[in-house]
DNA sequence: ATGGATTTTGCAAATTATTCGCAAGTCCTG
DNA sequence: CAGGACTTGCGAATAATTTGCAAAATCCAT
């Protein structure tokens, strides 16, 4: 495991100060647009680097949008799901416990409704057992 | 609503048996390579465009890989899940029933040994409500 | 504070996946 | 088997992401 003193930069701070305060999915072009628009000067790489160092740090965590192209949020570390709004895109977190409940609680604690999500499940199949 | 007819080529034809035979995640240009290997002539962008219609007819279901390559696997038409396999790849269908219960119903008739899980929500938020 | 080691950034060029236009080829129906 | 409809191949065009490298910023021990 290599080691290496993270510096912090205004770059990673305003990028980071932005996924928290946005809490939505966004992708490092929306970043770098959004950033632009506030007057901060940074390239496009820049975004995309310091999206990998945020991830690989668990501070963001990332997927594909419809499109496949990739976006981030800014949340909890650790195992932890996403209740993502179909008309805002506001991310909330959702610890993971019974399917059956979620809807329940999500509806009760978080004020989501939910209607609809994906799974992917991963283990060892019975040939690979 | 368009309606046309699909015709019943080769391409599709391979490339529909290939994701059958395979039954795991297989990017365009895998299928590309593989069916290649095989003495298929055929070009890239038209298993891009096969797959696209396997997609749209509810043959085929994707999803984007690590690294954000969208790939593809053959499966049932209609609401279900996939049990990806950490080892060789394999998917199989899960319907979708309460959480907790999929565990155990999985070792139980499928002989796969859910591990680990991702989960995306989808529905209104407190605010969109 | 200052200097030097270390990390980060900007920029532009290179990659890579995916899409597109269009002419030629294939498939289907009557 | 003719004509129209749908597909394919090919190469060029896009669009997202990565990379090399020199310059700039950050950190840390003096």
């Amino acid at each position: 495991m290599l080691e290496r003193t993270l510096y912090s930069t205004s770059a990673r701070r305003k990028i980071a100060e932005l996924l928290k305060a946005e809490r939505r999915y966004l992708t490092a072009a929306e970043i770098h647009r959004l950033l632009r628009a506030e007057n901060a000067r940074l390239a496009l790489s820049t975004v995309y680097r310091t999206l990998e160092t945020l991830a690989a740090t668990g501070v963001a965590s990332s997927r594909a949008d419809e499109s496949g192209e990739s976006s981030y949020v800014y949340c909890h570390d650790g195992h932890h799901h996403h209740a993502i709004c179909r008309s805002c895109g506001h991310v909330d977190d959702v610890s993971c416990t019974t399917m059956d409940q979620f809807r329940a609680t999500l509806l009760e604690e978080q004020s989501f409704a939910l209607d609809d999500h994906a799974i992917e499940f991963f283990g060892r199949c019975a040939a690979c057992r």
